[in-house]
DNA sequence: GCCGTTTTCGGCCCGACTGTTTTCAGTCG
């Protein structure tokens, strides 16, 4: 198996940290951290960049010395810096910088004076109370040393993105009865639509700051204030979720929006430019010397730097601060650009509403069309269809389609990709359909070259469509099968087969990097939500947004075609 | 350690809050 780009990037962050905490100069920590997010967001694997020899330095934030680490790492599995510098300071110290509150100066001195090397002797000796009596040291930081490793005993926690609106959209209501509060948006990886969120950032302008902090802060939900001032709060929620408030002039809005939607490597880009042209641009505005000369928009901040609006989902410093400044932006999909959903369940398998219903609620979102998709017979546990079934289906279809003005149903079926790279259905059933989702549902564990042939494989077969839930990963709780998805793309374009885009925010599979690898690819996508019931069919947007944050526009996308030019696109010959 | 429309050397984003301190270091976002 190859050296995956995120263990490349996992190497240097560990010896980002380790450097810190043995006090090397800040901008070199700082390199190996860029560096590891280069790597992250690369949409190529990094191995197969090596083996073909291609220069590593072109990449963001690799220079010459860089370059041969990653070669290095690639060639043997590892980095003999790493080991030397883990010779030197415990390995386990990178853990403790985990820690809230604890940065690299306060971990060495806790090694260095109490010989603190691991999350355990970290508890006793805080338990012990000798955390206190260190230089720099106190009760209280004591104190939070302990809650945070109590709550390090949890799981890191990022909430999908579906979750957080559930936890933002009461709160905002909350804030937006207090008289006191003119303006109010959330901001941070929420606004950029990120697949999690770490946090709620939320920003506001208004008239009593002391007044609305204190109201922020004794919301029902709140289980902690984690900090408290004039114009910046910050608590965690009962759930765990923590949520800041920052209170900003109306003025200053889209410098302090800007600021706040991040991300922060996109910030720290934009920062830079505006330092080249002897500006400086902080929360509250662009400033000349003392003297703000912008800010009220985040369209104002961007124009004095040179750079086109950006939006939010695409502020990740990966590509788009370039593309800004030669006005190459893409113009990304819409929700309003889709014309229709490619992949639902209905009560024939595992779905909860009926045809009829189905139908219905995707005519009630506008759409033209709606590709019903049941499962094939391999998924039995899901009452998947046989042949027999299916075809009942599609005379039922036939005849709803009859009585449908302006509406069509697209007779379809969601058929597992078998252990051999078979289709579940034969030919002559699937041959009847209008469009066919190919999936995998069983058999995950397979090895990376037998998935991926096994995906090649089917992909022959004519009546292969879709690749849907292509890498069958769920956020947070299952990682996906091993697949060579670059290989897949490329045959995929080929071969005239699509990559679905599921919008169930628990799958958002493909990732905002893979899309931008259908990008280079070739290989258009269809964002579909795999609906198991009515409401779901709404979940569109987080295909869109995920999409959007993958550089799609709507030529990228197939399901943004009419009807007519949406079959004449998938037939193959 | 990276990088270059002032530079191949000398820079490298910016401010709020906390706790431990009497003016600031450390951490965080």
């Amino acid at each position: 198996m190859p050296v995956q780009n995120v263990d490349v990037s996992e190497i240097f962050r560990r010896i980002a940290n380790l450097l810190e905490i043995e006090g090397a100069n800040p901008f070199r920590v700082r390199a190996y951290r860029n560096a590891a997010r280069s790597v992250d967001s690369l949409p190529r694997n990094i191995s197969e960049m090596v083996e073909a020899g291609e220069d590593l330095t072109e990449l963001p934030g690799v220079g010459k010395d860089i370059a041969g680490k990653i070669s290095e790492i690639v060639n043997t599995g590892a980095l003999k810096q790493l080991k030397d510098l883990e010779g030197r300071t415990p390995a386990e110290l990178d853990k403790l910088m985990n820690i809230s509150g604890l940065g690299p100066r306060r971990v060495k001195a806790l090694y260095m004076n109490l010989g603190i090397k691991s999350l355990e002797d970290l508890k006793t000796a805080a338990e012990e109370q000798k955390i206190r009596e260190l230089n720099g040291f106190g009760e209280k930081t004591e104190q939070s040393i302990l809650e945070s490793l109590a709550g390090a005993e949890q799981e890191e926690q990022r909430i999908q993105l579906h979750e957080a609106e559930q936890r933002a959209a009461p709160l905002v209501e909350y804030l937006k009865d207090h008289e006191g509060v003119e303006r109010i948006t959330v901001a941070g990886s929420y606004r950029r639509r990120k697949e999690t969120v770490g946090d709620l950032d939320i920003l506001a302008v208004c008239k009593k700051n002391q007044s609305v902090m204190e109201y922020f802060t004794v919301y029902e939900d709140v289980q902690k204030v984690v900090s408290k001032g004039d114009t910046r709060s910050t608590v965690v929620l009962k759930s765990g979720l923590q949520v800041d408030l920052r209170v900003l002039p109306e003025a200053g809005y889209g410098a302090g929006l800007h600021y706040f939607t991040g991300s922060k490597a996109h910030n720290i880009a934009v920062r830079k430019k505006a330092v080249k042209r002897n500006l400086k641009i902080n929360e509250y505005g662009v400033y000349r010397g003392d003297e703000r000369i912008a800010g009220k928009t985040e369209q104002e901040v961007y124009d004095q730097v040179g750079l086109a609006y950006i939006e939010p989902e695409l502020r990740e410093d990966d590509g788009e601060i370039e593309a800004a400044e030669t006005d190459n932006l893409p113009a990304l999909a819409a929700l309003e650009d889709i014309r229709g959903d490619l992949h639902s369940h209905t009560k024939a398998s595992d779905g909860h509403d009926t045809l009829e219903d189905m139908v219905q609620a995707a005519q009630n979102l506008g759409y033209e069309y709606l590709a019903v998709t049941d499962h094939s017979k391999r998924v039995a546990m899901a009452n998947g269809l046989d042949a027999g079934r299916l075809e009942r289906q599609i005379e039922r279809i036939n005849k709803l389609n009859e009585k449908l003005d302006g509406f069509r149903i697209l007779k379809g079926v969601e058929v597992d990709i078998l252990e051999d790279g078979s289709l579940d259905l034969d030919d002559d059933i699937l041959e009847k359909l209008d469009i066919r989702v190919c999936s995998i549902h069983y058999n995950l564990s397979l090895s990376r070259e037998k998935q991926t042939s096994r995906i090649l494989k089917a992909m022959e077969n004519p009546y292969f469509n879709i690749l849907g839930h292509p890498t069958g990963r769920i956020i947070g709780q299952r990682k996906g099968y091993e697949i060579d998805l670059e290989k897949i793309m490329k045959t995929a374009a080929e071969s005239g087969c699509f990559m679905e885009l599921n919008a169930d925010p628990q799958r958002l599979d493909l990732t905002d990097t893979h899309c931008r690898m259908a990008g280079e690819s070739g290989v258009k996508i269809a964002i579909a939500t795999d609906a198991h019931s009515r409401g779901s069919l709404e979940f569109m947007r987080f295909g869109v947004n995920q999409a959007r944050r993958g550089w799609m526009g709507p030529e990228n996308v197939i399901n943004t075609r009419n009807c007519e030019d949406l079959l004449k696109l998938i037939k193959r010959r």
